[in-house]
RNA sequence: GCCGAUGUAGCUCAGCUGGUUUAGAGCGCUGGAUUCAUAACCCGGAGGUCGGCGGUUCGAGUCCGCCCAUCGGCACCA
């Protein structure tokens, strides 16, 4: 049950500025947006955050391919994914970069007080090494390649380095113990399997630097090793609510919101947020996040994206369906349609157009028009007066009460959206729609308006049925916010800022339009020419 | 190679501990009905060896074995 006014908070990953932005960025980060609206809408407080990953050897090999500093880089980029985060209208509320002052100084803290602890110590890596291409080869590999370089030729040397490692190995059983009691901590089930799996094989401490490259934050004591990125990067999630500096002013007014519901990530990073993390929040003795929810990937056309074959979903492709469809039609099919269990999913344009004809043309907004242009017809646009709660949902036998069935479908969406069940959700509000078609095709009000006689008659049954667009509107509005709006607005019913206060059960509950109210036609989606191919 | 999943109508998938007789849904396709609505909504149809082979059982998509295919994990990779 979600406790009224818990604060609740919920986290992206950090994307590295390395990469160019593409759907996987938008992905993670819209579920993340429509999670996070949904909870505002339930009269939540809510952080969600994401940010940038800004250090590391690959952005500072690419800023000396252009001849740049690597912040000069990292301003760049991270400036790019800015301007995404605003293209698709997300609601983060803050945007954090690994190299600002206040990340920095915080994960410094936050190693120091390991090194105290011991739990971070340093020790000594020995391995076959590429001399030409200055990296480590593992021992099987190095097996593989009979010892020699696969660029160069020359023979591998075995050389030696000191790193810092973290500890891991010492919260083995601690670990196995956490998972044992919280099968939920990593969903899907599949991907808890997986990991609790490769837990019960042991685990090795984790080396936290390097000193092969310097663009990083530097080892509190010992500058000429530096941060390893990832542990840099997942610090984030902490850093962004000062909790290194209890006491600061930062956490005082963040703090609320540790620990996260979800952490959500791809399936590519998923070892690093639910082993490596866990255990460094045992050793600082944070508390758990709830959940670290590893979605899958999505393919393009049934293949693998990759930029040699052309088909990789970019920002120019995403902006071509903003264009034709809509931002909120995007979002519908992201929400709906991903990846979001341990099997890929496929995005294909043939495919979204089906899903937007189907579901928002011919569901949705059809089922908007149709009621708002009979309301017009009938009563010249004016909300029906008329008893309308104690109405069945339709003929059949011991059918519910319109009021009874869209509160607990209300009731059911928010908990689906709360448990992260987003399509689920989607599904159980547009099944809203689907029952006032089924009546308006069952009870025929255009046919019992031809008699003026049944005019309270058809006056009822309209009324349900704006009641049901109105209730629907308002529980999509997370996945649609300017669709629902508009929408809303065409109902003249009260935007979601205003609907927050108490709640989506008080702004779904039945019988807010109040009669009289303005409505006019509204059509939120247009059937548009089918893809070329 | 090792470990783990998945393989059901054109597509995406439901089918819990084996037995409501002709294996389901949505989309797509197709015939009809209808007009309040954006050729939409509604009704009907179209017949898929339930990956293959073998077994257990009175009886198996539903249990067991083997095989095939696809996918994921195998740690320092952001």
């Amino acid at each position: 049950m979600p406790q009224a006014r818990t604060p609740v908070s919920i986290t992206t990953p950090i994307y590295y500025v390395n990469d160019r932005p593409h759907i996987g960025h938008a992905y993670t980060t819209t579920l993340c947006d429509v999670w996070a609206r949904a909870q505002r809408l339930d009269g939540r407080d809510v952080f969600f955050l994401t940010g940038t990953d800004e250090h590391g050897a690959k952005v500072e090999k690419s800023a000396r391919e252009r001849g740049i500093t690597p912040q000069a880089l990292a301003d760049e980029n991270s400036e790019e994914f800015r301007k995404v985060m605003a293209l698709f209208g997300l609601s983060n509320d803050d945007f954090i970069r690994t190299t600002e002052a206040r990340h920095e100084s915080q994960v410094k803290l936050f190693v120091q007080r390991l090194l105290v602890s011991g739990d971070i110590y340093l020790g000594e890596f020995e391995g076959w090494y590429d001399e030409g291409q200055e990296e480590y080869v593992t021992d099987t590999r190095a097996k593989e390649l009979d010892y020699k370089s696969p660029i160069s030729g020359k023979p591998l040397v075995r050389a030696k380095e000191h790193n810092y490692y973290f500890k891991l190995s010492a919260y083995a059983s601690k670990l196995e113990a956490f998972f044992d009691a919280h099968p939920e901590f990593v969903r899907p089930l599949g991907r808890f399997n997986e990991v609790r799996g490769r837990l019960r094989e042991g685990l090795q401490d984790v080396p936290v630097t390097r000193t092969n490259f310097s663009w990083g934050i530097g080892m509190p004591g010992a500058p000429e090793h530096v941060i390893y990125v990832w542990i840099d990067a997942l610090f984030n999630y902490a850093t962004a609510l000062g909790l290194a500096e209890p006491s600061g002013a930062v956490a005082r007014a963040r703090g609320k919101y540790w620990p996260p519901e979800y952490h959500v990530i791809g399936k590519e990073i998923l070892w690093f947020h639910a082993v490596v993390w866990p255990a460094m929040l045992m050793a600082l003795e944070i508390p758990m996040p709830k959940c670290v929810y590893a979605h899958s990937f999505w393919i393009s056309n049934g293949q693998k994206m990759s930029k040699s074959l052309g088909n990789f979903i970019d920002l120019p492709t995403i902006e071509a369906y903003f264009a034709k469809y809509g931002l909120d039609a995007w979002r519908w099919y992201m929400t709906t349609q991903g990846p979001i269990g341990t099997q890929d999913a496929d995005f294909s344009p043939k495919h979204f157009h089906e899903i937007y004809t189907a579901q928002l043309v011919n569901t949705f907004a059809n089922c908007a028009s149709r009621t708002s242009s009979m309301i017009e017809k009938y009563f010249a646009g004016a909300m029906p007066d008329a008893e309308t709660a104690s109405m069945p949902i339709s003929a059949a036998v011991g059918a519910s009460t319109w009021s009874a069935f869209t509160e607990a479908t209300a009731a059911d969406v928010q908990k689906r959206y709360a448990n992260f069940e987003l399509a689920e959700a989607a599904d159980a509000a547009l099944s809203v729609i689907r029952a006032v078609d089924l009546l308006i095709n069952e009870t025929q009000p255009f046919k019992l308006a031809k008699d003026p006689a049944n005019l309270p008659q058809v006056a009822r049954i309209l009324g349900v049925c704006a009641e049901g667009v109105r209730i629907a509107a308002v529980l999509l509005l997370p996945i649609m916010p300017t669709k629902c709006s508009e929408v809303l607005a065409a109902y003249g019913s009260p935007m979601e800022s205003e609907m927050a206060t108490g709640g989506v059960a008080e702004a779904a509950r039945w019988g807010r339009l109040a009669a009289g109210t303005r409505i006019s036609k509204c059509a939120p989606f247009m059937r548009v020419d089918a893809p070329a191919v």
